[in-house]
DNA sequence: TGTAAGGCCTGACGTAACGTAAGAGTCAAC
DNA sequence: GTTGACTCTTACGTTACGTCAGGCCTTACA
């Protein structure tokens, strides 16, 4: 199946089809001689499950990386999509029930505070986040946070230091040697205090800029600490990975 | 209210609130001495309304232009943005059908065809032309076909020049002088043939995008000439105004 | 009254996700 | 072989902000 006819099926432009190829995102089962991009089944399916998390409200980046995790696991990941749409619809409810009662305060029926005129329009929660926050939740929070209330005042010593060491390194890409090279170290610490796998690293990398408690106490250690170190532990995962 | 209350409020961000008073989209009540915006409860309500028809897909211009219409009803436009709600919330709805199917497939209890795999995702119809052909509807479609059947030859031929002419200077701005001269010899031959105020003339401008029938006539002439003309009859009907 | 912290401003560069267009090669039907 | 539709790559442009820097303004408290 060829560009034009994916695209009258599923509802994406040619040009997008193209971008997803050059981006690493869908690419085409064959590319023939003539550079001809031929779709298969699976690539719909693939498509398909790109576009919801598109709809849902992922940057086409993390849709990628999602994808590409060795324990994406399809069935899964459509019953979150499930879950996300949901939330969505119930969002939009709300808008709706707003609208509703806007239109009733302009009749004089009702009257309306301010906080009431813009119930619906919440559009801050990121789903990449929510989605790591329903994944790992709580419990990897509390757990780590447990695990840290039990610390000696030499671990204490040793993860502040860590944490300071990050806080220098920040201005780096979260790629660079250096930075990997000592959010190494942080994954090694977390090892010694309990047992992350490569996964749950980056899941509680997500954590950090998902849960307000954390990002609270790690960007003390330095402004936009929580975002780097979030990105830095993604990037360690996915090259060990 | 100041700009860090207004975003908590509404949801949008600071920078958001500077870009639309930059646009000309939401100006505050009142600028400082200092330089800063002040909004006032109306200026909510009016943030209120363009987050609506953000929401639901119209791009800030449009808004602009729906917000600055002469015409514009408070009222029958909450009417209708929350049909065009509606409309989305269906469009949910086919989404997680969709998806609801597409998890019992992956469980092998139903198949599934392309088509259906891709059920809910048409996002092609563009709101602001859905709203004219609301507005508009069928019956300026049917009015103008109408009254061009009952043609004579001379009249028929009088608008297949404009038509030409039209084709040949598409290549120039709609707001040019060549081009608004000539889209306002269109509005006069209209205006021979039927009663078209300006608002009209505009929607009739939207009609030859939003229907295949008069899209597909028009371009006969020269590609693209529907958009062109709707175009340049927006532009004509915003200088009249 | 002075101070400090938080708030606000403007200017400006960067980003994501394509849309649009041009020029040229490919494919399929007649 | 021809023609029209399809496809490619390249590349620039668009929209709606996000981010950041440097500096001014406001408010609460000592």
């Amino acid at each position: 199946m060829r560009v034009k006819e994916v695209a009258a099926l599923s509802g994406v432009s040619v040009r997008t089809l193209h971008h997803y190829d050059e981006i690493g995102l869908l690419k085409p089962a064959v590319t023939t001689e003539a550079g001809y991009r031929i779709y298969s089944d699976g690539n719909l399916s693939e498509l398909q499950q790109i576009l919801y998390y598109r709809a849902i409200g992922f940057s086409l980046k993390q849709i990628k990386e999602i994808l590409r995790n060795p324990s994406f696991n399809r069935l899964e990941a459509l019953e979150s999509q499930r879950q996300m749409l949901h939330r969505k619809r119930t969002q939009l409810d709300d808008m709706i029930k707003t609208i509703e009662r806007t239109i009733k305060e302009g009749k004089g029926e009702v009257t309306m505070s301010h906080e009431e005129r813009f119930k619906g329009f919440d559009f801050s929660g990121n789903p990449y986040e929510q989605e790591a926050k329903d994944r790992w939740g709580e419990e990897i929070v509390d757990e780590t946070t447990k695990k840290m209330n039990q610390f000696g005042s030499e671990n204490q010593e040793k993860m502040n230091e860590i944490y300071r060491r990050l806080a220098e390194v920040r201005h780096l890409p979260a790629d660079s040697e250096e930075a990997q090279a000592t959010i190494g170290e942080w994954y090694q610490f977390l090892n010694t205090i309990g047992t992350y796998s490569l996964d749950a690293f980056a899941g509680l990398g997500e954590m950090y800029m998902a849960d307000e408690r954390f990002k609270t106490n790690i960007d003390q250690f330095g402004q936009g600490l929580a975002c780097f170190m979030r990105d830095a532990m993604k990037e360690f995962t996915q090259t060990k990975n």
